[in-house]
DNA sequence: TCATTAACAGCGG
DNA sequence: CCGCTGTTAATGA
């Protein structure tokens, strides 16, 4: 079994599908979107959904306070609103553009057609929502069960699993990411993932300059998390 | 006890 | 100037 790092920051949602996604796309139109711009609404209805050239976009549900839980970050190569090419539900969530983007635009029409020409199209979306399927899963898990330290310990694994770079002083996430951008991915409060922060700092376990996070102690990381994690290997 | 909200000051790009 | 960070006080489960 493999740890489960399966991050909210997604970069490829197409795997071995490459064939499948130039076909899906002949049928698909491209626009180009400036950073801020929302591309859905939580609670609209569509039959519309996005293929991600270029760029990045954040996926995430608001309540009507202002206050966000963030699902996932995606960049090139990956799918989502994937929702409306399949049932009438509104989305769920809203996708918003956070830098220039190149986004393709499939109606759900133009996927059941091509669908029966290549049938492993399909393949190639249960692919991609399988995936984040998961992600959403662990994090349900986070959630349910682990307090603010471990809430906040998790999400550095998988983003240093995901984005991290070897460097002289230890793994770094090569991304902007703020306390706030790590309060929203994980449920708590910007305040309480401040803390745990400086905490791991005192400990050496991290440097942190602002906005920019350096692990210098991954072992000791992994152990903050303890066991008890579904899918976690064991080292017998 | 642990985490949250609100508020504010200092830092720095 | 504005966004990010560090910190405190008050409040709640």
């Amino acid at each position: 079994m493999k740890k489960s790092f399966d991050s909210p920051w997604v970069r490829d949602n197409i795997g071995d599908y490459r064939n499948e996604l130039d076909l899906l796309l002949k049928s698909a139109q491209m626009r180009a979107y400036k950073g801020g711009q929302p591309v859905y609404i939580q609670g609209e209805r569509s039959r519309t959904f996005y293929f991600l050239l270029r760029g990045k976009v954040k996926i995430s549900i608001f309540r009507e306070d202002g206050s966000e839980k963030i699902l996932a970050i995606q960049e090139g190569n990956t799918f989502f609103g994937e929702s409306a090419a399949f049932d009438d539900q509104p989305y769920f969530a809203t996708a918003t553009v956070l830098e220039p983007s190149e986004i393709y635009v499939v109606s759900r029409d133009a996927l059941s057609r091509v669908i029966r020409e290549t049938p492993s199209i399909a393949f190639m979306l249960m692919n991609a929502l399988i995936r984040k399927m998961r992600l959403l899963a662990f994090q349900v898990e986070d959630l349910s069960f682990l307090d603010a330290q471990k809430r906040v310990v998790h999400i550095l694994l998988k983003l240093v699993h995901e984005l991290g770079v070897e460097k002289e002083d230890g793994l770094h996430i090569q991304k902007r990411i703020t306390h706030d951008d790590l309060a929203r991915l994980t449920g708590l409060s910007r305040v309480t993932v401040t803390n745990v922060l400086n905490y791991l700092e005192k400990v050496n376990i991290l440097k942190k300059r602002r906005c920019s996070l350096t692990i210098t102690d991954h072992e000791r990381l992994v152990n903050l998390l303890g066991g008890g994690l579904s899918g976690e290997e064991e080292n017998l």
